[in-house]
RNA sequence: CGGGGCGUGGCGCAGCCUGGUCAGCGCGCUUGGUUCGGGACCAAGAGGUCGGGGGUUCAAAUCCCCCCGCCCCGACCA
């Protein structure tokens, strides 16, 4: 490709309302353009890198036995309305109707249509297992589109679904997908962790999230680094504390102390001069309408998607001031377990407390020395507390390090939910009729691109992984108008383009500066300079990511430039 | 949806509070020339319904109202 004629439109400044690196820099590099709110054009060198994604995740695929087909991005609303999500999507779904007044959804996900295309074609055990996968546009109406490619409304997905005669089968699956998505993002040369994920709605333990390791992620995970462990912290678990033996020794006798306007647990914690560990913080939630009182360390959060898992709840908030006083008929801000007319859920950060700060169930008091199955009984110790960076591993005591992480892939084990609700059934070996048991496995593409880069920048632009970068090698002759560089420049360029090297020449008619600029901002892993020293057949060698220069003898820049590459994967 | 901010040549911005002499700057673009190893310099140019509509006024980018678009934030006192 000759950068003369390539549509490349880069730029000095960054677009104002580009908020985090990989938006501005995907931009100011000329790989995007914003459209709309949530919708991008993707210009030529996106598109080259989204090529080279979706290359690596159809060889993966396919090697893995899936087979790649192409669904309607128009979905009939019937499908929707025969599993019951027409409603439940809602919002989020695209919906419009054809000129005879039928509803459609551009498709969001494509449980639906492949459900459908599979109950009608497969009838027998005999025709199991069977992986069928799409790379293709999805579209999601979200509340609030941001930070460029990272949450976009339309973007590209491979998904895959899976069918199966059984639940092992299904699991067998799973883990297949699980290392095939890990092989994937390794050949991207992305950093990246498979965490646990919740769940929701589904249960079981089938669920992993792929996610990039980058600061700017919207979640946080953890993992352990002695063996592995590694989730989410909607989903990481603590490790259970042992009661601490003779405990009962410690105890001190309760004290009402006054403590008047002060609620908050810093402002008590510092009232009464004890850390907030000291303090036990009293939650109250509704959990699908009914009150659920929460007791946890002061110092912790509850995770809201723990706790919907430990109380199997579908809708889990806290409760309002009025429901709070109408549910414990304490003053909120003083909330006691000692006397609450609910029975009390503690945290496992609770256990090991003794002699404890709490509130009195009554305005302007607390009360100390509080000791748990003494003063109130706690009704079960449940695992609810958000999980953070220094927490001992569940798996094996190790401290847990706690990164953020942008999800680019997710796999899931649905189980029959789709295939029952739509009456997908086989006939297994001994006649009987069941329903298809089935998984499904997602990758964000276009998330994936600006995933990358926000792993891999710094100041002076983009610095693409070889493997999805737009062109492997880019050659700059310095001076185009001196024909002993231009001449070099072609030269290495062709021969290059023979060797199977993705090559761009720089043959612009600008200054060296401006070339280097645009070299680096859009990212490419190996430069290639052909300047002052084109005479005696030297050039320079520069890698983007270290910023390394070497100079090369013209003979011997093949070899060196494969070997620079092969470091570089 | 609630809160905040923004909308002025392709990009980044100033001007708005205190209406008039306010259509401006930098980058980019065109032409000519000089330059040529880290976003050059000189000269001459082109390019704007000041987001849209309505209103106030002798006069509106500037004040008022409505609409549209774009960006950011959005639980954790119990």
């Amino acid at each position: 490709m000759r950068f003369s004629k390539a549509f490349i439109p880069t730029m000095k400044e960054s677009p104002a309302d580009a908020e985090i690196p990989s938006h501005k820099l995907l931009v100011r590099a000329g790989f995007i353009r914003k459209k709309a709110s949530g919708l991008y054009d993707i210009l030529p060198l996106g598109t080259m890198v989204i090529r080279k994604i979706e290359r690596i995740i159809r060889e993966e695929m396919d090697r893995a036995g899936a087979q790649e087909v192409i669904l309607p991005i128009m979905h009939p609303a019937e499908l929707w309305i025969e599993s019951g999500r027409w409603e439940v999507y809602g919002k989020e779904m695209i919906k419009f109707k054809d000129r005879h007044g039928r509803d459609y959804a551009l498709g969001p996900t494509a449980e639906e249509m492949i459900t459908d295309l599979v109950r009608k074609e497969v009838k027998s055990y005999k025709d199991l297992p069977l992986n069928l996968y799409q790379i293709g546009r999805k579209f999601r109406d979200e509340i609030r589109p941001r930070f460029g490619l990272m949450r976009a409304r339309e973007f590209i997905m491979k998904d895959a679904y899976s069918f199966h005669a059984s639940d092992e089968d299904a699991e067998r699956e799973y883990w297949n997908m699980y290392e095939t998505y890990s092989r994937i993002f390794s050949r991207m040369g992305l950093e990246f962790r498979a965490v646990e994920a919740d769940t929701g709605e589904i249960g079981g333990k089938f669920s992993h999230e792929f996610m990039v390791i980058a600061d700017t992620g919207e979640s946080s995970l953890v993992f352990c680094e002695k063996c592995g462990y590694a989730a989410s912290t909607e989903k990481a678990e603590q490790l259970k504390p042992e009661e601490p033996k003779g405990r009962d020794k410690e105890f001190k006798s309760i004290e009402k102390v006054a403590t008047p306007g002060i609620k908050r647990i810093e402002e008590v914690s510092d009232f009464l001069n004890v850390p907030p560990q000291k303090v036990l913080k009293l939650l109250i939630y509704v959990v699908d309408g009914k009150p659920v009182a929460v007791a946890i360390r002061g110092d912790r959060e509850v995770e809201e998607a723990k706790l919907k898992a430990v109380f199997r709840g579908s809708e889990v908030r806290l409760a309002t001031d009025e429901e709070i006083e109408k549910f414990t008929g304490q003053p909120k801000g003083y909330l006691s377990p000692v006397g609450l007319k609910l029975p009390v859920y503690a945290d496992f950060t609770v256990i090991p407390m003794v002699n404890f700060v709490a509130g009195a169930g009554e305005e302007g008091y607390h009360l100390i020395n509080v000791n748990w199955g003494r003063d109130f009984e706690v009704k079960e110790f449940v695992d609810v507390a958000r999980v953070v960076g220094g927490d001992p591993c569940p798996r094996c005591g190790s401290p847990l390090v706690e990164k953020r992480g942008i999800e680019v892939g997710h796999i899931f084990k649905l189980g029959t939910k789709y295939s029952e609700a739509m009456g997908a059934t086989f006939v297994d070996e001994s006649g009987e009729e069941k329903p298809l048991v089935m998984g499904c496995y997602g990758i964000g593409v276009t998330r994936v691109m600006a995933a990358a880069v926000e792993q891999n920048y710094d100041e002076n632009g983009i610095i693409w992984p070889v493997e999805i970068a737009p062109f492997e090698v880019i050659v700059i002759p310095v001076n185009v108008k001196r024909e002993e560089v231009m001449g070099l420049a072609e030269e290495i360029y062709e021969e290059l383009k023979k060797a199977g090297v993705d090559v761009l020449i720089d043959d612009r008619n600008a200054r060296p500066g401006f070339k280097f600029k645009d070299a680096d901002l859009i990212g490419i892993p190996v430069q290639v300079i052909v300047g002052k020293k084109a005479q005696e057949g030297i050039v320079e060698l520069k890698v983007r990511k270290t910023g390394e220069r070497r100079e090369v003898e013209k003979s011997c820049i093949i070899e060196e430039i494969h070997n620079l590459l092969q470091d570089l994967r």
